[in-house]
DNA sequence: TATGAATGAGGTTTCATTCAT
DNA sequence: TATGAATGAAACCTCATTCAT
């Protein structure tokens, strides 16, 4: 029993290990993608971000479209996930916003938000449905934020939520592709300056 | 002497059939870079929608690069010159800002502007610099039309108007793609809504 | 009317001639394929044989696995026909058999029957279907070669005429390999013998 | 001395297991050739098959060439001996072409043989050269078996030993791929029908 | 003016092989 | 003794580009 307990530790630690490989995989291929654009992004430059050759990929993706693929899944599944977190999160009003836009700009899921927004339209039906599911939750929440937000006062009731979030996503999108690797700073500054332009405007007058 | 002049008046004609074509084939380059990215569409896609051959195309661009950077410069002219325009029309306050929305989705730049802003960083040091240029003057008009908006009254003082400019811009770029190759109606609908949620936000309070 | 004739003509040249040149891409490729077998070959052999590019081939060919398809279909469809022709050309008795194994190794055949033969397997499941449909009927008009030659007389009756064609087949085919790329000549004398080592024994006694 | 014979005794079962494993191996490797052939079979084919991964192949072999070349040689060499011990063996007549026939197709021998008649050609020029001599070998005592059968009445003597070697061994090799990794039985029954079809054509007639 | 055919550079992918552990 | 991870050579394939016609 030992020699199994010991056995599955070690099994426990490569796979891990594996993981940990697999998970810097990633980061490059988001990264990469989310700079270049998927076409343009060839496996050698994702290859050459990790000391790799292109070959080596392959060890740990089926393809190049796969490692695309995943990248999204796990993109949306972040924000479906921690945008969730935040509506539960008792959040109300202004922070409430602020919060969900500092979500879909947070350092650890900006390249992969980056690559989805940039990329979801490069992959195979199949994937594609499963992506756009996510994405309509995401978005449907967002709608949900705004209500809130009207709902507390600090949005104008004139605001249509479903065209205010579309905008505010096109928005951070758009501004994404600038953001991946820069230092943090740059970016909480960005997250600052949106709310104070968006806010202001979308605050109800004679408040 | 008259042969001479009939010569001329032929060559006149072929010339303009020429550039003719060469427009027709810029039109269908701006079109597929606009939808697919530059890296994903082929000279195939390009020479299918004109009902050509890709070996054709070659007859009136050098490359592939060379068609985008025709495309990319003519974009940023287009909008420059039009934006001068706009500037002298004697617009003021709100009217000003819609009509720069308009003029930047006008369906006659609408993939060209689409190509500019998607695939300008694809393209060689030299011609990207001039781009950039042209950018940077549509760019400061932008701040200008901001400004006199603020001046007018019609935009709280409070907001930056280069911060105002690059957000608009994120925006309306964003919905570039999701608009071309679309009924003209839907862009102007957008049109609307863009300057009905951002308006509304960006007018001092108490007026 | 004459230029639209003229240009039919010279169409139908075009296409002729497009054809023809596949038609060596097919013949180079079948060749390899017996030869080599479908996995050793490359498409460098085949371009090789043909003083072409490897990259070249795909301007008629969308892959490599299509060329054994056509390949196969190709060879199966023959042997088909000319086994149809040759089942309604009421030949009989000894004449028959000899005159489907010709058949069978006829050199403008030889190729494809012998990649037909070795490489069928390696067709995806869509394909592989539609050939052994056609290699089932070829198969039953080899039965009834033996139906018929006990019929009349030069097979004795015991002989059960599946297995006696599944052993004429196998014999055909394990030989194709051995005469690809070598003088008719030989491929006739190989004929020849076949008939006349296995006729004697399968001919009835006291005859 | 008691301790160096522990040792010897231990480093012998050591090298009988490995010898063993080995043994294992080219099995697989003869399995997975047979079936597929050389080219399409994967070293990680042959590892799948005995729970292993590719690399710890090569704790056994030097490469895949020369695991091919080992079962190439085994092969040939199993044939030939135990033809020795069959053409010594007393038999004679119709049991002597059987029992050759049942030699070749022999369970234990079937997926060697079945590679070493497919997949020879692959190998680099001096293993064929040893191969192929053992084939001489080979043959050359199929021929006399035939020659015996003449001798002793049951073969036609219009025979010739030689082509009726050639076509039992394509006829036999033929068969093995579509034999091997299937219940003995059939390939009993197969041997039985190729003896009961290939005999009474081969025997003399007014016997 | 356009095209059919070919090219070659470069991309993705496969896989036998190596090696530290 | 076996393996996980990596490698690199070589394969397949794509596509911008050329050029004779």
């Amino acid at each position: 029993m030992a020699i199994l307990a010991e056995q599955s530790l070690q099994t426990n630690y490569k796979v891990r290990k594996q993981l940990k490989r697999r998970n810097e995989i990633l980061d490059a291929a988001a990264e990469v993608f989310a700079e270049k654009g998927y076409h343009a992004a060839t496996t050698k430059d994702i290859a050459d971000r990790l000391g790799m050759r292109p070959g080596s990929l392959y060890y740990y993706f089926e393809s190049k479209e796969a490692a695309l693929a995943e990248v999204c899944r796990l993109g949306g599944q972040e924000l479906v996930d921690s945008m969730i977190d935040l509506m539960d999160g008792g959040l109300d009003g202004t922070d409430l916003v602020r919060a969900a836009i500092e979500l879909h700009l947070h350092p650890d899921r900006r390249i992969y938000v980056g690559c989805l927004s940039q990329n979801r339209h490069f992959l195979p039906e199949d994937v594609r449905r499963e992506i756009k599911a996510a994405m309509q939750r995401y978005f449907t929440m967002w709608e949900e934020v705004f209500r809130r937000a009207i709902r507390d006062g600090v949005v104008e009731h004139k605001i249509v939520p479903s065209f205010a979030a579309h905008m505010v996503l096109v928005l951070l999108n758009g501004s994404l592709p600038g953001l991946v690797r820069r230092p943090n700073k740059e970016a909480e500054r960005f997250t600052a300056e949106v709310h104070r332009t968006l806010m202001p405007g979308m605050t109800p007058r004679g408040t």
